[in-house]
DNA sequence: ACGTTATAGTTACATATGAAACTAATTGCA
DNA sequence: TGCAATTAGTTTCATATGTAACTATAACGT
């Protein structure tokens, strides 16, 4: 018998949540479970963080944005991407300069480095978001990637 | 004109991945979304963690499992729940007692003050999921439901 | 022009987290 | 038995993270 685990009669009053049944805590299972499985391959290769990742694929997209630009399209706080910069600029991956008329603002861009790696991990990245598909019918690809953006609309 | 960005040419041969589309990165924002929102609930009024929210809710359901068995059905880290725990047995909230036949095994249980918390927080916690889902149709729903479930399976 | 307010970004501090080393108890098997 | 290998749980250490305070620059209203 290796777990023989009464399911909590707790009295009657009680009404615990069935966590395995809970939405939020299968979502964070699966999230964490699949962003790790992206960060295990650049991670130790590059020594590079997923936050520092988002950052350099957002300027991968998006030539010339500013520190707060990179917060609000990847969705970390400011802090968290001032110091992702920090390194990156630090490792010679990212390119910062000052902005010609407003001289808070910073102008980002990937270097020669950075666009490497950067086209070194994003296929990687793509074939694991292709893997984690591949357990859906096309039907079910079509029906979360609508729900998803429902969720997570305004 | 707030943000005049062009979508970088970035020459012709890389291929940035787009953030927005992404499985991952839009489970990561709705994940984290959600759960903060929860945690919001009682994190200021309880000072409690989500960590240790999980582990009051798996031991509201299983009494009596031991640190090992948390962290299996909280899928966390050992470690991890062995921090939450301390915690919570010093602030009386769970009850720690030595396993009769193993004397490295603890046997945990919610404290009076344990279920008090845990009879607060748990409908809060079920509201907030609930405000969730009201974003979809049933017919969404149930997809979300099959599908969490494929994707979490093995 | 000038003082108030807002914005971009960094720094400091306190707390959270994960990996690996460690202790204590149990199990397996020669 | 008795000793090597496992297992439960804690501690340590190095990093990561979030909040708030801070600096520098720009925008706004009078």
């Amino acid at each position: 018998m290796p777990n023989p685990r009464k399911p909590a009669p707790a009295g009657a009053e009680h009404a615990p949540l069935q966590l395995e049944h809970f939405l939020p805590y299968k979502l964070s299972i699966l999230s964490n479970t699949v962003s790790q499985a992206i960060a295990d391959d650049y991670q130790r290769r590059y020594d590079l963080s997923v936050t520092e990742w988002r950052v350099m694929a957002v300027l991968a997209r998006f030539d010339g944005l500013s520190a707060r630009e990179v917060a609000e399209r990847t969705a970390m706080d400011k802090v968290a991407v001032s110091r992702a910069l920090a390194r990156l600029v630090e490792a010679g991956r990212v390119h910062r300069e000052t902005h010609g008329n407003d001289k808070r603002r910073s102008v980002l861009s990937l270097t020669e480095a950075g666009w490497a790696i950067h086209d070194d991990v994003a296929p990687m990245a793509r074939a694991r978001e292709r893997e984690v598909l591949a357990k859906l019918d096309a039907q079910e690809q079509e029906w979360l990637n609508r729900i998803l953006d429902k969720l997570l609309a305004h």
